[in-house]
DNA sequence: GTCTATATCTCGATAGAC
DNA sequence: GTCTATCGAGATATAGAC
């Protein structure tokens, strides 16, 4: 049911109220209870559609990266400089989990518990010819080859972008207890942080650049 | 007993041992059977020592925000140019986290529990006159009036500089699966990062810097 | 397909012997 | 102070009526 092709709308509403719950509170966090609740049918219907938590939560994951994979990586073209892709890529990243940061917490989640079911469906961003994490560091390469950014590995480079945009969205909760700006109005720190760290990581910190 | 100066040998153990199983897997993820396992004595002496769950937690997470403090901000010294700040922090971080993964995961556990029970704890990192993270906005801010950097928002470069540094560790269960270098050899990977991290965020990517 | 009712299990916490 | 045994809440999952 779960893989084929068209939902019903109870199925629909399940892996909605699937989505939503296990975005904020990961796998162990979230229960079938409140998922039920959120759809409004009972556990028996969610256990008719899903017959494990797994499968639904493994559905919900999958769903996921596909969503991810579609609103962060598809936007950076083939053969665009660095200063592009790196522009393109912070105000995707940073919009996009400001928008949704139910996203990237199942993300996170799924990290620190080890990501054993994670792992089959990360794949999907892959490095191969075409998919999407390929453009961003190739995109990476080929600047340093014609000399727009100084040489540099481009995996550390993704790990840079990526940790700096995410990083403030998944902390938020503890940190916002300390810095006054991001207490006061998250959404104007956060949608701040495009500029800011695209000209950190661009530009750096040297008046002379 | 656990707020009281000497532990016995067994409440040490039981402590050690909360530390480790909250440390890999939160507040939820852990299980009391588990941490007195490791701690080997029954349940029952568990309870003894800490009545709920959850005071054992908050003793834990109190002990690391203290470890944390003690291990990466002590070593910014006032009076620090930025240069050597960003540097020290990068260097602390990365080593630190490297070499004790489970205490960033426990941070990064309680932020995605929406941070109830960390908050109380967190306001040691605080920014007030001579507190960890203060030294920290204050070299910056210094930096930027004196012209050794140009003009940048200190919060926004502190939570770039973090989660650059922390990022991967965080995430490296799920995208070692993706990425060759963090797959084949982690440790040279994050270690490498120390430079990589400091370099970019302080001279940036263009090649005239 | 959806429900009520319930089985089964896991976990935090307690009672009481020693 | 540490143990065995057990309680009771809450979770996943199933049985069976409709």
């Amino acid at each position: 049911m779960a893989k084929k092709g068209q939902k019903t709308e109870t199925e629909l509403r399940l892996f909605e109220a699937a989505l939503r719950v296990f975005g904020d509170k990961g796998h162990y966090g979230a229960n079938t209870q409140e998922i039920a609740d959120q759809a409004q049918v009972t556990k028996a219907s969610l256990h008719y559609y899903y017959r494990h938590k797994d499968d639904l939560y493994e559905a919900a994951f999958e769903y996921a990266i596909g969503k991810v994979s579609e609103n962060l990586y598809t936007h950076i073209q083939e053969g665009m400089s660095a200063e592009e892709t790196l522009r393109t890529f912070c105000d995707r990243v940073i919009r996009f989990y400001h928008d949704h940061p139910w996203l990237i917490k199942m993300f996170i989640h799924e990290c620190l518990n080890g990501g054993k079911i994670g792992r089959a469906y990360i794949v999907e961003l892959g490095l191969e010819e075409g998919k999407p994490l390929s453009r961003f560091i190739e995109n990476i390469n080929r600047a340093v080859e014609r000399g727009e950014i100084r040489p540099v590995d481009p995996y550390q480079l993704f790990f840079t972008t990526l940790g700096s945009c995410a990083f403030p969205i998944v902390t938020q909760s503890l940190f916002s207890s300390l810095f006054p700006e991001l207490r006061e109005d998250p959404s104007a720190f956060l949608l701040a942080r495009r500029e800011h760290v695209f000209e950190t990581i661009y530009f750096g910190l040297t008046p002379s650049s």
